[in-house]
RNA sequence: GGCCUGGUGGCAGAGUGGUCAUGCAGCGGCCUGCAAAGCCGUGUACGCCGGUUCGAUUCCGACCCAGGCCUCCA
């Protein structure tokens, strides 16, 4: 089934093929590491894991690079502020990162460039630059002459020239044009730097992912992504820069951007302050129940962060897990197929509110399954199609037993209240057994009763 | 001000020129000691005004509203 994905260039559906048909090259910008993510950090790499997974179904190589810029003037206030160098600040935030992703099931994509391991590049790509006439040096600065790519702007749908003659870029004296933007900067005895032709400093933001994508993916690259936030002014710069650092070869054939992830209908985002970390949530949270509700939007959508929303989430895993847990004595093989409907969603521009919409589908006909053999095709379905979106992958039993919020699970004493309620049933004392089933709801218990006995859950919220 | 998205039933959220989204919630029923879960049934939804059309939520135009980018930002 082929692919097709919305290409911000175009602004349209394309078919996607590869340059190399064997191998997929694809991009994400990952995060500035100098404190937690928050959840809207979040969406891209969650909504392009699943891209990703689904291209590994459709190619035989994906090489899938997620940066860590680990260089940038807000480590640097950070560091100063604590007095600590910015390597104590990255590394434990890198880390963070690295944690907050592997909970909410995003796989480590193939390659994890770190842009202060990337300096000679950087500076090798920046003197080609100059060679070329496309950027200068001033003052201890490099800049990018913006005048000297044409078609700047053409993702953004900007015009140059209007961009240049409305004046809200910093206007330093020793920029051409202020459009001009930084590829190079000077560095000051305190802050962190590198000996460069123009003396000792530090790359500009922009020029990082230009220098990195090269180094690990080569001139072209298939698929760049990232937040629709970052199409203007980096995602420019950066086709600007590769560009002309290749001699005018295609930076990259397909850009995707997802949208932004609001709270109250605004923007989440670090200036406006109205953040829900990553971190955070996972404490009060089930990990799935935050990536459910992050793929429940199409990914070029505004998606708003809510409770309530939260909340739909859970119950909406606590249906499929029931149904999963209904199917624990059915047999799987390892090998899951994806379901046709599901993978004709995620081909569509990566639909996942539609696959998920075919998973409840599957979930009803688990549930409905008579015969073993349809019990088992049935739990294979459902499987496959969460696999793909990284979903139900958490053991049936552990989703519901697990401890969530304020709630402390006894097993033990759960245990012994059930068998109590059980006893009083058989006594056919129903005030006995109601009373310890209102016991067991003040613990944060929800118990059923069933064919196959009593089984309890903790409430989740 | 410029550029760009989008406005779908109580809520979330796909999609389509002419029978169904889907989920959650609600309501009625079955089941249950009672619940829960499950099952069955249940909703004249497509911002507003025009236009095109045999027919528009879907295409076109205007308008209103919301959001994003234009500055660091996923």
């Amino acid at each position: 089934m082929p692919i097709s994905l919305h290409n911000s260039l175009t602004r349209r559906v394309e078919p996607f093929a590869p340059l190399d048909p064997n191998r997929v090259t694809m991009y994400l910008c990952g995060p500035t590491v100098y404190n937690y993510v928050h959840i809207g950090n979040a969406r891209g790499p969650v909504v392009f894991d699943v891209l990703v997974r689904l291209l590994r179904r459709h190619y035989p190589h994906v090489v899938y690079a997620r940066n860590i810029t680990d260089v940038d003037d807000k480590i640097n206030a950070a560091a100063q502020q604590l007095g600590v160098g910015i390597e104590s600040i990255t590394g434990r935030y890198a880390e963070a990162y690295r944690e907050d992703m592997a909970a909410l099931g995003i796989a480590p994509p193939d390659v994890e460039p770190h842009a202060t391991t990337h300096v000679p590049q950087i500076i090798a790509m920046i003197e080609r630059l100059i060679a070329s006439g496309h950027a200068y040096a001033a003052e201890g600065h490099v800049l990018f002459e913006v005048e000297s790519y044409p078609a700047y702007g053409a993702l953004s749908g900007r015009d140059p020239e209007e961009l240049l003659a409305g004046a809200r870029v910093e206007v330093a004296p020793y920029k051409k044009n202020p459009g001009d933007f930084v590829l190079w900067k000077p560095s000051t005895p305190e802050l962190p730097g590198w000996d460069s032709p123009w003396g000792r400093g530090r790359p500009g933001w922009h020029i990082e992912c230009s220098a990195m994508s090269e180094a690990h993916l080569g001139e072209t690259i298939d698929i760049h992504a990232g937040g629709v936030d970052l199409q203007f002014p980096h995602h420019e710069n950066e086709i600007a820069q590769s560009t002309c650092a290749h001699g005018g070869k295609v930076f990259a054939r397909y850009w995707l951007h997802n949208g932004m992830l609001t709270f109250s209908g605004r923007k989440m985002s670090k200036s406006l302050g109205n953040v829900m970390l990553v971190h955070e949530l996972l404490k009060m949270h089930p990990p799935e129940a935050l990536r459910l509700l992050l793929l429940r939007g199409h990914y070029r959508q505004p998606l708003d962060w809510s409770d309530a929303a939260v909340a739909q989430s859970i119950s909406t895993l606590d249906g499929w897990y029931r149904v999963l847990r209904d199917l624990a004595d059915v047999e799987v093989d390892n090998d899951l197929p994806v379901p046709e409907a599901v993978e004709a969603a995620l081909c569509d521009d990566l639909n996942t509110p539609q696959a998920l919409a075919e998973l409840s589908q599957l979930a009803d006909l688990a549930r409905q399954a008579g015969d073993a053999q349809a019990r088992r095709a049935a739990k294979s379905a459902l499987l496959g199609a969460g696999a793909i979106l990284g979903l139900l992958q958490q053991d049936p039993e552990s989703w519901f037993k697990q401890a969530s919020g304020a709630t402390e699970v006894d097993e033990a004493r759960i245990e012994a209240l059930l068998e109590e309620r059980r006893a009083a049933r058989a006594a056919r004392d129903f005030k006995r057994a109601d009373a310890i089933r209102d016991e067991l709801t003040l613990m944060g218990i929800v118990i059923e009763d069933g064919a196959q006995g009593t089984r309890w859950s903790v409430a989740k919220g």
